[in-house]
DNA sequence: GCTTGACCTGGAGTGCGCTCCAAGGTGGAA
DNA sequence: TTCCACCTTGGAGCGCACTCCAGGTCAAGC
């Protein structure tokens, strides 16, 4: 044996099995994962750590046909490394944008917030 | 004419019209929108800057569900303060775990886009 | 009076990202 | 050997948040 069975990766890279068979068949993985000869999927290293900056790719909110494109770009082998970083670079100009517009609404619902508290504190104090 | 067009409103707020319509029927708002005679919506200011909350709630994340709850606590009148802080508090808890991960990940991406940019360098140097 | 265009309604459709299901094969323990 | 849990596949279904559409009403301008 020399690859976990796709439960144990499930739960190392806390996804589901079936979000683990969508992803190979959607094509963001960077091959077939190998099957043993009953047809068991075998994860090794590898497939873990590119799972795992899939998952990284994912949680900050890059959409599955991105994903898609850059597991595309790795797959084709050397020489477009200048695409791989432009994606990533556009990325993540999208995630700070993401996080700043969070943050500032984020800021107005610490407003709302700190009304309501003044608002119950006073009352406290009246009761 | 004490109030603006759906067309209006949506501009201001940046959202569509078929989106206002939608956030009616689904109770996010505090009243239905006053119409004029010929059944046109007529948005005024308080209902402006109540839809104004709800796309800070939105955008930081809060399903749907979550702000038909708020709003029907605002609908409901004064006594139930408590309960809607505890709904503010627990989204801007969830919204702060939000950050931490996004941030924790693009920390990996970026140290991802410095091995490409690394090696892109390296290559420049020695074609 | 007629056209134009913004608005109305109820309801169907869309895109995304999973999630679940049925029917069947596999492998280690009792 | 007989379980039983786990795996396989293709495909259907789901929840969310819109988004679009058909068919109709109304007011204003020409």
């Amino acid at each position: 044996m020399t690859g976990v069975t796709i439960a144990a990766a499930a739960d190392e890279l806390g996804l589901s099995a079936d979000t683990l068979r969508y992803y190979e068949k959607d094509g963001l993985l960077l091959r077939p994962v190998p099957r043993s000869t009953s047809g068991h999927r075998q994860y090794d290293e590898p497939d873990l750590r590119w799972i795992k900056l899939v998952t990284c790719l994912r949680a900050t909110g890059m959409p599955i046909r991105d994903v898609r494109r850059y597991a595309a770009l790795v797959r084709a082998g050397d020489g477009n490394e200048e695409e791989r970083l432009a994606l990533l670079h556009a990325h993540r100009e999208s995630v700070l944008r993401e996080l700043a517009q969070v943050t500032a609404h984020l800021g107005a619902i610490d407003h709302k917030i700190g009304i309501y508290e003044h608002k119950l504190e006073v009352l406290e104090q009246s009761a």
